[in-house]
DNA sequence: TTGTAAGCGTTATCAG
DNA sequence: CTGATAACGCTTACAA
């Protein structure tokens, strides 16, 4: 491997010279820098990030946990992974892959944390690296999208779509970003005059399916789902009940990544902005690094018009 | 940070005898052994990496490259990731993602690849350090499922089970993967003395949808899909036109992450076994890295059984 | 603007 | 079995 010193050799500069054309290049007079740099790429010369980190008492890579069970990875997952791999290589970083509640700061100048549990937030409070969360606690820096205002929007088409029973299928989970999906409903409901009705269901869609053969839908209904596997529930038994989709029921789904595409009709949902938000995260992220303090941030999701609510007239 | 030396100094000993408790415990006498231990969880002291791989010159983590387009990444990479992640921490490394066909040979010691092209087996197989690659290609290390195999004991299934019409639902794609696919089907059929019935399309349920429905499927018949996602297409197309599944069309196929799960029906496939998959795409590199001349590996995927083929009786 | 010296944390080598 | 020394590649602080 081609070093600094190989480098200052055949420039015949000091390996200090050589790092500053790539570190402060400003510093350095314009006729030794080209020189240099002409030097580094004819052998091909990259840094060694074990050197500067040893140097800078920084690492240059950040630790991304996926704190999730293996099973209940869900696919958008992949997707935000990749978004975050690109933004936070674009700011000279790398990601590395955790999958475990360790923590370990070894070789991390900060972490990336999704899928954490209440458990977690107290570990992750006295960390003495930056943490950025997506989702939503109050005291960590976090990245989160507008849950309330994803479900107010769907419940919205469906008010202006004429769909007159409008119900709110819920997972059964005391969490805050079910909660706030909640609530996004209750308020366009409310602000409607409509009589909210909700139902909470384990996120699956066999038993929403299930529990929608109990409960005999009408026609006319509007169904805004927490989540796209209860969107998907929906749709089922709405077609085995004979109800035509979306003329006699319509349905909104939410999170936007694979499973609304794959639906028999593919689901109107609300998508969670994943580019957004990684390239928030990191901003954050580094922001934090760079010791600026930094409050969390909220996107608004947005609707994506599927097969499964009528289109505007 | 609390470094060797700090644990050396609490301990009253030099900083190699610490380095030699964490690295080569054998040659330190039990007494001072237990004694630095101590010392060691008492300051909560950790390796710093960048110190390491300067001394070694290895950096103790591996790259996993992730090559497929982002909107095309299917849910099960994210599971292998997850495997991956595992498997190498295990063995003390780190995994960093990639996401790019830079291959910066920066900090790490090896790398996976997935979702390699044939352009990328060129660079691949000139890189200065260990390549191991999910897939198959000769002159590159590489893990792949038995994909023949696969298809074998799904066509073995549709057989047993009496259904009379089998046909193959491939990828209009040109590798490996596909073709020994097919040859899978082949070979059972062959074996079996019946007629294969070759169809080639773009991984799509809804193009797959569309195909069927213009060529309409006599009941009795066996469809062996290269991919859940043609398998799914083959569902609903056996569903639009009346005929009943399993019990008049069985459908089996392939990849067995997440598609299988969402179907109308869960689909009987081949899975992938990601984690024996991702266990010894990491043995493999790490044995390469450790000098040894390694063989590529392939894996026999297993059968799922799900509710669009007839159970046994 | 450029160079020199020292140090970041660790381990291999060699000496005791 | 244990310790001193030098080295890994890089950058900060200081000197010229």
């Amino acid at each position: 491997m081609v070093s600094i010193s190989d480098v200052a050799h055949e420039a015949h500069v000091s390996k200090m010279t050589v790092s500053r054309v790539i570190n402060h290049p400003e510093q350095v007079s314009a006729e030794i820098r080209t020189d240099v740099q002409r030097v580094i790429s004819q052998l091909g010369y990259v840094q060694n990030r074990a050197g500067r980190a040893l140097a800078n008492n920084r690492h240059y890579n950040i630790a991304f946990i996926l704190l999730d069970d293996v099973n209940e990875i869900e696919p958008y997952y992949a997707h935000l992974l990749m978004h975050l791999t690109d933004s936070l290589r674009n700011e000279g970083y790398t990601l590395e892959m955790r999958h475990d509640r360790n923590f370990d700061l070894t070789n991390v100048d900060g972490f990336l944390v999704c899928g954490a549990r209440h458990s977690d937030f107290d570990v992750l409070n006295n960390l003495p690296i930056p943490v950025v969360i997506y989702g939503t606690e109050a005291g960590i820096t976090s990245v989160d999208i507008d849950n309330k205002a994803g479900t107010y929007l769907a419940t919205q088409l469906l008010i202006n779509r004429q769909y007159q029973h409008l119900l709110f299928l819920g997972m059964a989970i005391d969490e805050p970003f079910e909660t706030n999906r909640e609530a996004g409903y209750r308020q366009a409901m409310q602000e409607a005059g409509r009589e909210p009705e909700i139902h909470h269901l384990p996120n699956n869609e066999q038993i929403a399916l299930q529990f929608l053969q109990n409960n005999q839908l009408s026609a006319n209904t509007g169904i805004i789902a927490a989540t796209d596997r209860l969107g998907l529930g929906a749709l089922r038994a709405s077609r085995h009940q004979g109800l035509a989709v979306p003329d006699e029921v319509g349905i909104v789904g939410f999170d936007g990544i694979y499973i609304h595409q794959l639906a028999e009709q593919s689901l109107t949902t609300v998508q969670q902005p994943l580019k957004e938000i990684a390239e928030k995260m990191v901003q954050l992220l580094l922001a934090e690094l760079a010791g600026e303090i930094v409050t969390s941030e909220y996107i608004v999701p947005e609707l994506i018009h599927g097969e499964t609510t009528m289109s505007k007239n």
